[in-house]
DNA sequence: CTGAAAGCGCTTACAG
DNA sequence: CTGAAAGCGCTTACAG
């Protein structure tokens, strides 16, 4: 910044030093209500603001958290970026945002050249192939070092922090439920790695579900993707060759992949077949048939993120005890649409 | 940050001054060769690393960079980002984003805000508020206060700087045309308010267009969405009433909106009605048919726009001579679906 | 009620 | 070749 006036001008247009400076725009009862008022005039007057800088490297904190994320290309994170971003700024942060492109190496970089520049917290959102590799060690040294972490969506059981969720495993029984009760015997599952957190519970949510009534899982009927970009190609061999008369998608792209690939055979849907999608968005309401949809509540669990992190950095800043490390459990909203059938 | 190891402790271990620390570690002929190794080796094996936040008190830069957006849940926004981090980071800087929920006041304070706190340059797409009542004076102050500013997209006359915007015009005539190639004579329009630079050109080309082949423009063929949170209704209502053969869409909800209408009414995409898209993005390959779009490549003009800011910053640092201000076009790419006829 | 001094972590012109 | 001093802009314990 250029031209912005400093403690030192002040006192020296006032003939005061810079110390009873400091102290009159605090307000201090140190300070003569006088001379006081007079400093603060002559500031106002001169657009006085402190450098945030100065007092970062004073107080070792820089009033900004910093957000690590996958992936910014998908309706799910814009959404918690939005409302990360929300809470962030009405509470006077900063937020910086970097990407790992799922790279552990990515993310390692990120998180220690953030930590070095004085970021207050992080939330994050692990990369696969940290989920795969198992490797938080760099999460750990953010923690240890002073950097409270907030992990969302991917998270794991490796590190003790605050986590937010969603109730994937539940709500992957409830959509299972749902499709038994519209008549659905042979549901298929198209879903990521078993590596990724999020996936797992889900699959799991699905499998249980079916057992719960006795159904056999049939593994057949489950496609896990194996690469992402490719998922397409995936998707219509899996369509082609397996028997289902419903299939639940882990995210819209896969599930529209489906519906897409189902058109084409000549099968209707929900007639024949009824899909349901996690992770709701812009996409599921332009399908045809439109995608019935779990919501998983992106802006909450931002701001949820969001939230949490800042109450753990104030407890730091005014000494308070640190709150317990909460696990906190955003409940996926059912969004009934075209492509399940109507009778319930 | 806790526990890091400074210059300070350095100095004291090695029984030398801050000074020959500092010097030593920069590589500073000024100290003895052996010295000089004997303090890097043990400044690595501590892992020390510069206060960033001390340098940029001193050198009142901060590596820092903000983006400053109206919304991030687009496709075109996610990867203008995605586009400004990779260059970003792979100088050295970081990104700060800010959202301005097309609001002028949160733009301005946004832009203050983070000047304030020493970012080295802005990359800024303005608001819609902004550019309707064009103020622009935080724009004007934050560029005269020493944070060179780069507008991409949504820009203004009113600032002298860096700009990177597609080549929004020219593509609206070619669209056009290839609309009128295909034997289209009552092409329609469903874009933005006026005051939006982006539209305002987009409705100049699909005119210019027109004229040109001496058709005359039908103001009951384009819609200026007013309320976009309200575009499905006002789309539907256009639908139904206007004559249209052709319509180009100023992005892909709108067009998507308008396909559902088109098809609810029985009208055959693109038999009877060809469609076009500005702004390519997730949904286009998902409707049925897919819709032929214009991609504005997002990611390009983020990184142009990083490009452009981050050279104008090294030519500062480097005391150089600034570079003129520029304003690069980035060409959408012409991406041939299936709402438009085949033939050409 | 006011101010000098030391400090946050670093740099650099100057002295020796 | 090495170091003391001043400075970036601010805070605060201490002295007066």
């Amino acid at each position: 910044m250029i031209n912005r006036i400093t403690q030192k001008e002040i006192a020296k247009h006032m003939n005061v030093s810079i110390s009873t400076v400091s102290k009159a725009l605090k307000d201090s009862y140190e300070i003569s209500k006088d001379l006081r008022h007079k400093i603060q005039a002559y500031a106002k007057q001169n657009k006085y603001f402190p450098n945030p800088i100065a007092l970062n490297l004073k107080n070792k904190s820089s009033q900004t958290i910093a957000l690590i994320l996958p992936e910014i290309i998908h309706h799910f994170f814009s959404s918690v970026i939005k409302g990360i971003e929300e809470v962030i700024h009405n509470n006077g942060y900063n937020l910086i945002i970097s990407l790992t492109q799922d790279s552990l190496e990515k993310e390692i970089q990120n998180v220690e050249n953030l930590a070095q520049k004085n970021v207050d917290g992080f939330i994050l959102c692990l990369s696969k192939e940290t989920q795969w590799n198992n490797s938080i060690a760099h999460i750990q040294e953010a923690i240890d070092t002073g950097h409270p972490v907030v992990l969302f969506d991917r998270v794991t059981d490796l590190v003790e922090c605050d986590k937010v969720i969603s109730n994937d495993y539940e709500s992957a029984i409830q959509v299972t439920n749902n499709l038994l009760a519209e008549g659905r015997r042979k549901i298929g599952l198209i879903t990521t790695q078993d590596f990724i957190s999020v996936g797992t519970l889900r699959t799991k949510g699905y499998e249980d579900a079916l057992n719960k009534l006795g159904i056999e899982v049939d593994r057949s009927r489950i496609l896990k993707v194996s690469n992402v970009d490719n998922s397409n190609e995936e998707i219509k061999e899996f369509i082609d060759k397996s028997e289902v008369d419903a299939i639940i998608g882990v995210n819209e792209t896969f599930t529209a992949q489906a519906l897409m690939h189902l058109r084409k055979k000549g099968k209707s849907v929900p007639e024949d077949i009824s899909l349901v999608t996690f992770s709701d968005g812009l996409l599921s309401t332009f399908t045809s048939p439109n995608l019935t949809a779990l919501d998983q509540q992106g802006m909450q669990m931002g701001m949820a993120s969001a939230t949490l992190l800042i109450k753990r950095l104030e407890a730091k800043a005014k000494k308070r005890q640190a709150p317990l490390f909460k696990t906190e459990i955003i409940e996926t909203k059912w969004i009934k649409r075209d492509s399940t059938k109507k009778q319930f």
